[in-house]
DNA sequence: CATCAGGCGAGAC
DNA sequence: GTCTCGCCTGAT
């Protein structure tokens, strides 16, 4: 057990954030608690104000878990960059001040948001599930939780897409093959993407079948942690719209965009219109 | 029944 | 280079 007090963390608005999709809120006796996988452990994260519990050990949380959660960042420092007349996204940032940007497995986040397109969240976490389920490796928690590890590129290279299909993938199945092959052929050298800056991680990751754009740039930005990425999904793309006719200005927040972008995706999901 | 979900690839031009 | 169109599937 971990306790750690944080200003700019909350454990259900980075739950809802839509960053991950192996993170739960928990019902029945352990209501209130979050349950997630990532990089091969299973965690409970519960919350109280500023206090949050890690259910895991020292050695868990120094290794594993400070880093996922990007504790290390100082959030409040960004939020408090934001230009002040900018009340919209004073406001977004205001809304969603518990966010953080994820340090998240990079294969599982391609599959995962190559799986995300024209899709919805309910059904992104259904399909994710089911590949887990099916082609991942099964573990046990040291307090005797199964969970499912994500699937290998090897594993899913293997699979047959009629079984893809299976697992309500749609016509992203196809992609999803096609991926896992590229990688295990070496097509794209996974290890390299993390010495590369931006603009050339997302060249490279283009690349990869069914990765575009907006994917290329979720990846970069919820796994390589390049900050500067900006996803533009459709909630985006109608909040610029209807805001920054003139553009998001870029050039006042650099690095810190990618941040911004998770403000204002998640007060536009889950907030005030 | 039509439309839409955190888009993308293929083909036309 | 830019534009259009079809696409799995479930929710509304």
């Amino acid at each position: 057990m971990v306790q750690i007090t944080k200003d700019c963390f909350s454990i259900s608005q980075i739950c809802m954030s839509g960053q991950c999709f192996r993170m739960d809120a928990l019902e029945g006796e352990k209501a209130g608690t979050v349950g997630l996988v990532a990089f091969g452990n299973y965690l409970e994260v519960r919350q109280n104000g500023n206090e949050i519990c890690f259910d895991c050990t020292q050695d868990e949380y120094d290794a594993v878990w400070n880093g996922y959660f990007d504790m290390e960042t100082d959030y409040a420092g960004i939020i408090s960059c934001i230009d002040s007349s900018d009340t919209y996204l004073t406001a977004a940032a205001q809304y969603g001040n518990g966010i953080r940007i994820l340090n998240q497995d990079l294969w599982e986040m391609i599959i995962s948001f190559i799986v995300s397109q024209q899709n919805n969240i309910k059904r992104i976490r259904k399909c994710i599930r089911l590949l887990c389920e099916r082609y991942g490796e099964k573990k046990i928690s040291a307090d005797g939780i199964v969970f499912f590890d994500f699937p290998t590129p090897r594993a899913l290279a293997a699979a047959r897409i009629e079984d893809l299909y299976a697992c309500n993938l749609g016509y992203r199945s196809k992609y999803i093959y096609e991926t896992a092959n590229s990688i295990v052929r070496g097509d794209v050298n996974l290890q390299s993407l993390w010495q590369m800056d931006y603009e050339t991680a997302k060249k490279e990751l283009l690349q990869l079948c069914g990765v575009g754009t907006k994917v290329a740039d979720c990846i970069c930005l919820f796994a390589l942690h390049k900050t500067d990425a900006f996803p533009r999904d459709t909630h985006i793309n109608k909040v610029l719209a209807a805001r920054y006719p003139d553009g998001f200005p870029f050039g006042k927040y650099g690095k810190n965009s990618g941040i911004l972008q998770q403000y204002i995706f998640y007060y536009d999901l889950n907030g005030m219109k």
